[in-house]
DNA sequence: AAGCGTCGTTAACATAGGTTAAACCGAGAC
DNA sequence: GTCTCGGTTTAACCTATGTTAACGACGCTT
């Protein structure tokens, strides 16, 4: 078996010990396949495992009483999803399937399990909390200061970055399995509105809609019109762990 | 010196040893006074410290390239704040007083080793990181599907929840320390327009405002126009920690 | 007591974005 | 090869909320 995406993905952290590349090794034991728009937990489901996404694309989101519903989160191979429930007795958002993949699933326990044997991996699963949430932060300013227009240009660069962390690619037109109204889902706006934002944005050849997904044609000027900071995206976690991180690596 | 409202805090999720308490108890050992409108830390600093909110309300917040402000969450007494900053090199929100009050540093760095300590703290510390999620998942669906006058009663809501969580009053109207421009920057709606909701709530009987702060006078009522569920604030430590967390509790 | 700054209030006016609805398009199902 | 379905596109119309600006009330400072 290749050494898993979980491992890849924490070793863009910090490098890993063998006995720790097994212990997440082994928390990556449950592959299983799951079909595009498929539901892997709905909102309110009492949460047993967390899982790492090692292939495909997903989303969380909440369904609202008014019938609407909001996007929280979209996905990308590598990311570990669901610990935002770690405390919770029912799950506070749903996820699901964007495209076609694969989930590794581990119970929840094994986490202080892991945290018990290993405070670099304890680390790490603390940073990534810290960078979803630093992710959310930036979904909010988003969503309550920024102009449509900014708006979407925003979720599209960050994507864009979210996924080079894992999946190196050449510097060709970049592309992304959203449709507008799942963009629109996630910023708060209405489908119609998108879509004339991303006619604008087409006529100016910044994107472009292949057959399903969206390109981006020209990644610098779309950063300038979100004015996107990818500070908020660039975790170092020697920062946190100090002089223990030092000595817990040798 | 009386026991310190982190660790009361803390036994609200789990109940704590001795040692533990102690081990908390080491990180509040530099109580510091913050006058009202002080600016703890600006966006951009480095990070050194965490802060528990001893007394007094505070609040995080980004400035925005445009002039405008996003108000991200708003701290009462017990909180723990700094967290989501655990792994970057610069802080990805300014932190500010909202009236005195007072904040216990401790550096980043002795959070590695309560890890290392402590099994039970280590997953409190957890569960505070998921808790934040929570409530910023819930400002994002406030943010990107409800009207203005949901979100205010929404907002205004679960404020009242976080408070009751360390201050237990009694059954009377519950007074808030919040300005309506305030509001405004955490709803991302105009303190003009957040004016109108509230002359709307206040003819109702829902709401006063006193010479200063809000007053809330009807909580049931606003509930039910903010559509509010409570879950997203109801951990349970228990249900994370599993069998782990029985063993460790002994 | 005069002056100043912050916050709340109100009104008139402007607009970004929502709503509805209808047509269209490509992909998979049968 | 036609049907259906989810997604996109366009247009006409509407409204919730933003903007600007001016005033008032309170609390602090001098």
């Amino acid at each position: 078996m290749e050494t898993g995406c979980i491992i890849k993905h924490f070793e863009s952290y910090a490098p890993i010990s063998r006995s720790e590349a097994e212990l997440l090794a082994s928390l990556e034991k449950n592959p299983k396949d799951y079909g595009k728009n498929s539901y892997v937990w709905c909102q309110g489901d009492t949460p047993g495992d967390f899982y790492s996404l090692k292939q495909g694309w997903a989303y969380s989101f909440r369904d609202l009483e008014n019938g609407t519903r909001q996007v929280l989160d979209v996905y990308v191979p590598g990311n570990v999803i669901g610990l935002r429930d770690y405390a919770f007795r029912s799950r506070v958002s749903g996820l699901r399937m964007l495209t076609d993949g694969v989930l590794c699933a581990f119970p929840r326990s094994r986490l202080t399990e892991v945290f018990a044997e290993s405070l670099l991996l304890c680390n790490i699963f603390f940073t990534i909390g810290s960078r979803d949430q630093a992710i959310l932060i930036e979904r909010l300013v988003n969503l309550g200061r920024r102009s449509a227009r900014e708006k979407v240009a925003h979720f599209l660069v960050e994507t864009v970055y979210r996924v080079d962390r894992t999946v190196t690619q050449p510097n060709q037109p970049l592309h992304l399995p959203l449709t507008q109204s799942l963009i629109a889902d996630a910023l708060g706006l209405s489908a119609v509105h998108v879509n004339r934002v991303f006619q604008e944005l087409k006529d100016e050849g910044l994107v472009s809609s292949p057959s399903s997904g969206v390109q981006l044609q020209d990644l610098k000027r779309l950063k300038e019109i979100a004015r996107f900071d990818p500070t908020y995206l660039e975790e170092d976690i020697q920062a946190a762990m100090g002089e223990a991180g030092q000595f817990r690596q040798l």
